[in-house]
DNA sequence: CAAACAAGCAACTATTTGGTTGCTTAAAAT
DNA sequence: ATTTTAAGCAACCAAATAGTTGCTTGTTTG
């Protein structure tokens, strides 16, 4: 339904999905669920529900273990984030100026 | 109510929104509303709400012209969310290996 | 085996989002 | 001065989102 990069960018909209990324990728190791979601001041399945998205959009990996579920950072994604930036990274820092000159000479 | 880089994320999470903002940063110039919407399949109306959640997140630059209004692409946004992109670039291409060794050592 | 624990599933709710249409206002053109 | 045009506003709608709770399932552990 949604493209990649569609998804990575919604995941990490969510100001709170962006929260449990930056926890899982500094904790360096992989946490199962309840360890994450004690972390933050909501439910369990709340959490889960976040982490599914960050799942979907590949920026989280889960692995199970017995009754447990691992979930580790995966950064990857980010990549393409990082791609479509650079494109407008040549616009940076002119578009104002484009705007003056733009309307000036309609005036 | 939302912060700086929430905003400016929500709005390039959507497919459509990127493409508004593409089309704006390509043409170089301002363009009044209807040329805008014009190139979009999609009501005149909804096309200004989507330049609004643009405007909102400083992606687009709106100047009132008569009766017409001029929208302009602003990248500079865009470079907080490149900041926020560079501290997980240390991460990138080590994610996978890392959980592949935390696994190990548990079985 | 029984108790405790990790996590999934389903149902429900409120809010936000992406879109529409109809009507109004104000500026420009004829 | 009338008509056309640009755009705003408001109301409405369906679907998605962010969250909750209650219950079940399956794995450990005592």
């Amino acid at each position: 339904m949604q493209n990649k990069i569609t998804k990575t960018l919604k995941a990490i909209a969510d100001p709170t999905r962006r929260e449990i990324f930056h926890a899982l990728v500094v904790a360096a190791c992989a946490m199962p669920i309840t360890q994450v979601s004690s972390q933050f001041n909501m439910s369990r399945q709340g959490v889960t529900k976040h982490l599914r998205t960050l799942e979907d959009a590949g920026l989280v990996l889960i692995q199970t273990k017995g009754r447990e579920r691992f979930c580790y950072a995966n950064t990857a994604p980010l990549k393409e984030i990082n791609q479509w930036l650079k494109f407008y990274e040549k616009f940076w820092d002119d578009s104002l100026q484009n705007l003056g000159t733009y309307l000036e000479g309609k005036s």
